[in-house]
DNA sequence: AACCAAATACCCCATTTGCGTTAGCTCATA
DNA sequence: TATGAGCTAACGCAAATGGGGTATTTGGTT
């Protein structure tokens, strides 16, 4: 099946779009473009009986979107790279589709030298994205600037042990003090977070970083 | 202080590249860099009374290592781009950078031409990346194949409650159901969580990514 | 037909939890 | 000096929780 042209397959509702980047890829020394789907569930059908290295994927297709799509073949092809080639630029979109295996993201307007750039780029191991996608993604990793915790270094420790699922008594153990003494902490913990039970505070420890 | 050229401040530890970093980028048209550092303690003693669009940081400083200047830095400097350019590609180098507030990373290797452009690109919002470690961030959210959640729809229905701190009572006039019933559901969870209580059994679902 | 998982519902009972309240001690800051 | 924050400790009480059961119904699998 494979050759020393990377295969790419594409799945594109807009006929022109689909039929403009298969037109560039098979133009191009290098590459090949044989399976073209106009959406998802036929992608899902054949794909698997057939050989690509790269399926550049729509997100916005009638029926199934790309995403899913992505959710549902990337299981079964896993040698196989996606690469979204979308105009949704939000955050929901973006992350879903890499959540579900992308590992690219360009945005649609992409020129054609960049786009064949990506398909070799991804095969090579990497993970083309259109700068504003990447920036998105670095983004999502800078802690957010989190308020810092109203909670005391010992509420803190206690919060952790809550955390654990341990309870007054062993914590209290753990921490060589009186059960109360923990039980005041936790109320003191519950008052500063505006919460009610340990699974709250647990919730709230988790989602702010609080411990 | 700002004009039409690219403003670069350079923290790197080796003379030679140093060096030659700087002569590349002020011998390049719309690129000035005139501001040099060999170590963290003199950025960060110098930088905030300077102008500087973009700062090349290395990671393996003597002293404080990149990644803590950065986490210094970035927060006084807040429009002010911070990339990477280090030899380490290991998973933590990265990621703490990233998380310390880096909007870029490069590998040292990054010929001359990909560094200008990498400089370029991450002035207008992007963020630059060496193919593998764009590929590692992305492969951070493929979520791990995590193992299929041995609850039943039910059951994870009732665990995202749990999660939001509701008590029985309240899960069962959800649902429509009787406390009762919560409660079976509640006790076969922990059994399948292998826990012993809310709180354990909320953070093995934010853990396990149940809910 | 037999079997099982899942959802529903109920019972008892010991333990844990959450809330209100009080209070002593230390340390820092106003 | 005093005022507050943080850590410590205690008492009582009502409500919630967790563990042990049992049981019926439904729907799918063997």
């Amino acid at each position: 099946m494979p050759s020393e042209n990377i295969h790419v397959a594409i799945v594109e509702d807009d006929n022109d779009i689909r039929e403009t980047l298969a037109l560039i890829i098979n133009g191009t020394p290098g590459f090949t473009c044989k399976l073209v789907y106009s959406d998802c569930e036929s992608a899902i059908a054949d794909l698997p009986n057939q050989y690509a290295r790269v399926v550049l994927m729509d997100i916005q297709l009638p029926g199934k979107s790309g995403i899913e799509g992505v959710r549902i073949l990337k299981p079964k092809l896993n040698e196989v790279d996606f690469v979204m080639l979308s105009i949704q630029q939000d955050d929901e979109s973006i992350f879903n589709a890499i959540k579900a295996g992308a590992s690219g993201y360009l945005v649609k307007d992409t020129p054609p030298a960049e786009l064949l750039r990506a398909i070799t780029e991804v095969c090579q191991g990497g993970a083309p994205m259109s700068a504003n996608i990447a920036r998105k993604v670095i983004q999502s990793f800078h802690a957010s600037t989190v308020a810092p915790s109203p909670l005391s270094e010992r509420e803190t420790e206690i919060l952790k042990f809550l955390c654990e699922g341990q309870n007054y008594r062993t914590i209290a153990e753990k921490l060589f003090v009186s059960p109360h003494t923990v039980r005041t902490h936790i109320k003191n913990i519950y008052k500063k977070l505006h919460v009610s039970s340990r699974a709250e505070a647990v919730r709230k420890a988790v989602d702010d970083r609080l411990v």
